[in-house]
DNA sequence: AAAGACCATTCAAACGTTTGAATCACAATA
DNA sequence: TATTGTGATTCAAACGTTTGAATGGTCTTT
């Protein structure tokens, strides 16, 4: 009878097996600095017990006297968004290391989800918090709990220093400067841009980088060749944003020889709506994505894009939140980290020179 | 001064601020039965006593004390395969409409993480386990330790009743069938079919199928034209093994108007090594995929597929597992469940009704 | 007026650990 | 011989909850 009535294997079972008392059997198994003036033939002959028997501590019996929980957690606002798990794998690398484990949460965009799970991590005493959310609720008022329970927090995705909340994310401005300076170096100068949904915080500073970078290389935007996509939740409808939209400027009759996308998933649909109505990519007209998911490395196609480093800022994150829980002594001591992660350009096969010969494609 | 110390604000703290003790706080705050005979007056004052401090109740003292934690362990052998998400949502939503909380843990491919996350998953008293995995490492020794210590198991994505472990998978075989009869139906005899590798489990039933549906529309496989994808962990290895196995079976001289590949990242590689020598999806070669994921959706063209019910299978393992636990009681009493999910035929743009016109396409 | 019934609240033990302090046996020192 | 030291083990309290049993009340009921 391996189990005595019901439950799991306690420190008690391995106790009464191996004939020493509690206190002992506790000190060998958790490698206690005192498991030293135990007798080896002791600690062997615990540890023997305890293996035999399966035993595995109670991570909350130990959490609640130890009074600590290695525990840190990640809620993120949509893990089936593609940028998430890159994200998710730099945390728990960064986690990994300190012998710390990751929570993780999925608010699947739902506002419900998102609070209802900010509760949850507070109850399993979370001693940090990683938030990777390019949108987020406005003022969650749960976020002052998280205040009042004196947990770190860090925010991936989005600035919100402005609030008092570390973040880090990737500078979108040089990010969307990057994007357009690659289409101009092609030799591009009637480009449409699509830029991203209002709600969202990336929006705003690519489309200033676009800007600066048209600037500089002389190009100017024409403004009936800029789009915005709508503020729709889901992260597929970038796609078919893009697809909508590539059919919009096809049919508004401007002739363009290149598309500056809001993102990968909305490439794609650029793509898509093009390739529809019979105009080529790359040669009739050059598409550019953002961010470097996935499915923007196996289309065919392949996406030209610009990659944020999603790994290293996940790992940051988790490097900054363990320091955060160390130093959590003075409450409101450390001042809030912006960290703006350097974008990097990936040219793939999406983008061409511009075709000076037969050039006049769309309508 | 919100908290007293250091740590976070308690039941204790509560019953201070109140004026009433731990106990009644207890009750009202856990809207235990008792709370019935509580004064209203007495009810309202501890609660906005507890709001008021930010107090949350510490996950692991009750689940110490309730001897139950509400949590079921999720382990995705690989996170990152988009495979994985929709089934967690499935299992999220299984779960929550019965408070319970996945755990969720990723073990990247890697045996070493694998066997730490069972190992926490077990410390942290997950009532029950779901592991999401196509792959999994030979009987790992920690699942004994499973059975010790008496945590219901069910496996998503492969059948391991013969071990004993209830399975939840897609029916392979049908699918395989499915997907060969769709291209035989559009009138293609010369099929190339890419065959999963050979550590995994989905390979050989669907192959069963596959040839089964061949037989059954007369359709003779070619062996020449029968390839095989290497046994790398990474799934973005599919996408590479297709991308060179097309280019092989252009190379090979064989004339074939479609290819039935392993999965859709395979399906996509097929097709960029496809495009590449110049042949056109689907005008030239049809290519189907398998399992209906997000890449295969947004690329253009868009990939034919059989779409994993994944939603559904995660639902059901979630609602399986709720049910083991609830009839733990009794040790070894259910025997192990098979649920074989159907399969269903997604029809998109990358196959098509084959060119009896210059069908000649390959070398 | 005594017995019971009920309401509102509290006591105290328990869940499985960890750990500072205590115990005990026994050898070494003064 | 009495003291000190030390090596091996155990005591007992604490972590923050929950909950069966107990406590005092107040109000009926006979």
């Amino acid at each position: 009878m391996p189990q005595k009535k019901s439950g799991h294997v306690t420190l008690t079972d391995v106790a009464r097996a191996s004939g020493f008392s509690v206190s002992t059997v506790s000190i060998v198994l958790s490698e206690a600095p005192l498991s030293q003036n135990v007798a080896a033939a002791t600690r062997e002959h615990v540890r023997a017990m305890a293996r035999q028997l399966g035993y595995h501590p109670d991570a909350h019996a130990r959490s609640l006297r130890r009074r600590s929980t290695q525990t840190i957690g990640v809620l993120a606002f949509d893990l089936s968004d593609p940028f998430c798990i890159p994200i998710m794998r730099g945390i728990q690398s960064g986690l990994h290391s300190a012998d710390y484990l990751p929570l993780v949460m999925d608010a699947q965009t739902q506002r419900k989800l998102f609070d209802g799970y900010l509760n949850l991590l507070l109850e399993r005493r979370a001693e940090g918090l990683i938030v990777i959310a390019s949108w987020v609720f406005e003022e969650t008022n749960l976020l002052a709990d998280v205040r009042k329970n004196n947990v770190p927090i860090i925010i991936v995705g989005r600035d919100l220093t402005s609030r008092g909340i570390s973040s880090i994310l990737v500078d979108n401005e040089a990010g969307g400067a990057l994007a357009m300076q690659h289409l101009s170096d092609l030799g591009h100068r009637k480009i449409a841009v699509i830029r991203g949904p209002q709600g969202m915080s990336d929006s705003e500073p690519r489309w200033q980088g676009i800007q600066r970078a048209a600037d500089q290389s002389g190009t100017t935007l024409d403004p009936r060749l800029v789009f915005e996509l709508p503020a729709l939740a889901d992260p597929e409808s970038g796609f078919e944003g893009g697809c909508r939209l590539a059919r919009e400027m096809l049919a508004s009759g401007r002739s363009f020889s290149a598309v500056l996308a809001f993102d990968d998933l909305t490439a794609l649909g650029v793509v898509r709506g093009l390739t529809e109505a019979g105009v080529r990519v790359p040669e009739d007209c050059s598409v550019m994505g953002f961010d470097d998911v996935l499915p923007a490395r196996v289309a065919t196609p392949s996406i030209s894009t610009i990659r944020q480093p999603l790994n290293e800022m996940g790992l940051k994150a988790a490097e900054h939140i363990l320091h955060a829980v160390k130093v959590k002594t003075s409450p409101t001591s450390e001042p809030s980290l912006l960290v703006k992660a350097s974008p990097e350009l990936i040219v793939r096969s999406s983008t061409a020179l511009r075709q000076s010969k037969k050039k006049g494609k769309a309508s």
